[in-house]
DNA sequence: AGAAATATAGACTATTCAGTCAATTTAGAT
DNA sequence: ATCTAAATTGACTGAATAGTCTATATTTCT
């Protein structure tokens, strides 16, 4: 693995364990087992290592949905596939998922932040799908986008709290009944 | 106000504006007009001083909405009167709201606190009633309460970047039936 | 009034930390 | 083989900041 990596990996972790405050770039640099000059190489100010690391997160969440979703289906099934898949990805990386939950609360987080992922846009042109099919309800896409990604939060969280229910696939549908009922007319 | 209020209200003010990671201890108590030593008085510890001024907020909330329950009020109108307290009170004191996200998804913040606060346990008596009158889906009341004020935070997001929607009761109870639809049987 | 307790001030400190820099090593190109 | 550019080191710095401490003022109690 490249020392960049190294760091990002590392700095996942650290973020995840004590917030990106909580955590100098010395100690990120030296977990990593590299000097704490490589760092700054890479990431000239500890804010440019803190978006890195959240668009890298937000970049294999949307690889992963990708090869989850198929040819063929309804929209219920695909806004299933998609939330499944955002749900388990961040079951199954729970680091990546503390760190974004604090990143978005954060400063650096804004809506431009929001709009260049290519994962709010692929569930974005979904629901507009919805709407226009008039089988959602009549709101702005983008709201609806973050009620679905809130209850995506809220769900994920609960699940880690109650880790038996984690491979339990007839409970998590009825998770999801919750949020498309939310959502549709 | 006394000094210790004033303390209070101007940390509410800046923790918002730059998060209480942004805002140093001797910004407070410069913005307020004390000395630094009267701070540490009131607040031995910055967390403490965090932590009071949530409690504070929780407190006034749950006050507020103390006020605009009725009775005599069905399942459902109770519900909606508190998730519309709840999503008024928000949008009246954006510094509190502002907060409150930071704190919740900060260290600080855990299950404890969250119990402890009578703002939720009002709401978890209600999704109790309704879980076993059958009206509500079959899951942790916990966990629906939490659903719930996740579409609060959402909700109030959305109304604060569209401000002409602010007045529609008519837009707001249609907002409302997201949540109900996604929490009801 | 006088003693005791509490409130207030503000200078000071010890530490922490993001970021710099000059020196050294490694890799790549010709 | 030599030159050049990029990677890497780690000691260092300057600013920021939570919390301390001593001295003074104000209130409260008897």
């Amino acid at each position: 693995m490249s020392k960049r990596e190294l760091l990002m990996k590392t700095a996942r972790k650290l973020f995840a364990e004590s917030g990106f405050y909580g955590t100098p770039t010395a100690l990120v640099a030296k977990e990593a087992g590299v000097s704490n000059g490589i760092l700054f190489h890479y990431f000239p100010t500890k804010e440019i290592l803190v978006k890195s690391l959240y668009q890298d997160i937000k970049d294999r969440i949307f690889n992963y949905s990708m090869t989850q979703i198929y040819n063929g289906a309804t929209l219920k099934e695909s806004i299933y596939t998609l939330w499944l898949a955002s749900v388990e990805w961040n079951l199954e990386h729970p680091e990546d998922f503390e760190f974004m939950l604090q990143f978005e609360n954060s400063p650096y987080y804004d809506e431009e932040v929001e709009r260049a992922q290519r994962y709010v846009q692929m569930n974005l042109e979904l629901i507009e799908q919805g709407i226009d099919q008039g089988i959602f309800k009549h709101f702005n896409p983008l709201f609806v986008v973050r009620i679905l990604t809130s209850l995506v939060e809220t769900t994920v969280k609960h699940l880690n709290k109650n880790q038996t229910l984690n491979e339990d696939f007839e409970y998590k549908s009825r998770l999801f009944e919750m949020a498309w009922d939310a959502i549709k007319k």
